[in-house]
DNA sequence: CTGATGTGAGACATAGGTGTCTCATTTGAG
DNA sequence: CTCAAATGAGACACCTATGTCTCACATCAG
């Protein structure tokens, strides 16, 4: 296969930038456990590697998401369904969000299409009583988001499972962690 | 004053580095309006620099928090009242999470002893009904920093002001956005 | 005025990451 | 087996960030 090589590559580029973010491309390639010359045949420079990371990463965000959220039958319960599906790929969303050199056009509205989606599927979870109506859905999105790597967070350290955290966080995001008085 | 050029360019670092994480030196020295040999005067290189800022951060982040903190009266309204104050610096904290490169031991203890400052604040604030008790301390601590994160975003983009930002934050913390059915 | 200190500008050498190329070897399809 | 494609290893030149140094200038206290 052609592409096996290249998507190990990719997998080595989230392992390696993940923990050093500056790390170089000879870094990527010994951890791909490929030589450097075959990493630039795959990938012409670092630009076009971050791209693809970032590409690749959007895509498994969104079907991963998407699959959840198919089997939910409210706008609410896809969220949660979907937040929890995504919660072991959070670093990679994290990821392209910290980097501003990814500067492709097609990207960027992409980013912009799922930003969108999700107010969208976060308004219709309101109306079905879901969220609270008197709260911006941008602020839900942007917790969302929070508390979704909080929850990767606390998998990645070993304090919790992913179905821990998952329930952790979407408790938080509903109901909160407060004492209830 | 010998330290106002130090000070000028830790600003500076903070800024630059905020947008582009990748940035030179002498990037940092412009925005400083210093010349890149003066920057060299002050820190010896990029790691020192890096371990100033990560001081500095740490410094101004317990500062403010305790600042704030002490016109509470119980713990619960310390973390509400320091998550508020923490909002505006919440990029320097972010930034010195994903910063691998910063080293120093004495750092590292800092680091520590705040991380259990704040699991006693959280466990104290649990007694005083503030927090529910069948959650665990290490996740509160963890979606308090994500929600006081994702404050300086909506704050960042103008979504909100400071004020609306910390009440946002805190009510999603205790309460959540839920529908409440 | 005078001298000390801090600075800006620029030259300089260095190191490391990057991109390209070559060649021998391996892998896999036919 | 046979040949084409892919790869690993290494050499090579290039570029940029970096760190050091020098010198002229500005500021300011004495």
């Amino acid at each position: 296969m052609i592409e096996k090589t290249a998507e190990a590559i990719l997998e080595a580029a989230f392992s390696v930038f993940d923990d050093t973010p500056t790390a170089t491309l000879t870094d990527v390639a010994a951890e791909a456990g490929v030589g450097r010359a075959t990493l630039h045949r795959h990938f012409s420079g670092r630009d076009e590697l971050l791209t693809a990371m970032a590409i690749q990463a959007m895509r498994e965000l969104d079907d991963v998401f998407e699959t959840a959220a198919a089997e939910a039958e409210t706008y609410t319960e896809a969220l949660r369904l979907g937040m929890a599906a995504m919660i072991p790929l959070a670093n990679r969303a994290h990821f392209l969000e910290d980097w501003p050199s990814v500067n492709s056009p097609a990207l960027a509205a992409e980013t912009e299409r799922q930003k969108h989606e999700m107010i969208h599927a976060i308004e219709q979870a309101k109306s079905e009583g879901g969220f609270a109506p008197d709260v911006p859905s941008a602020w839900i999105a942007q917790s969302f988001d929070a508390l979704l790597f909080a929850a990767w967070e606390m998998v990645k350290s070993e304090d919790a499972t992913p179905k821990q955290a998952a329930d952790l966080a979407w408790r938080t995001l509903t109901t909160g962690v407060g004492g209830g008085k």
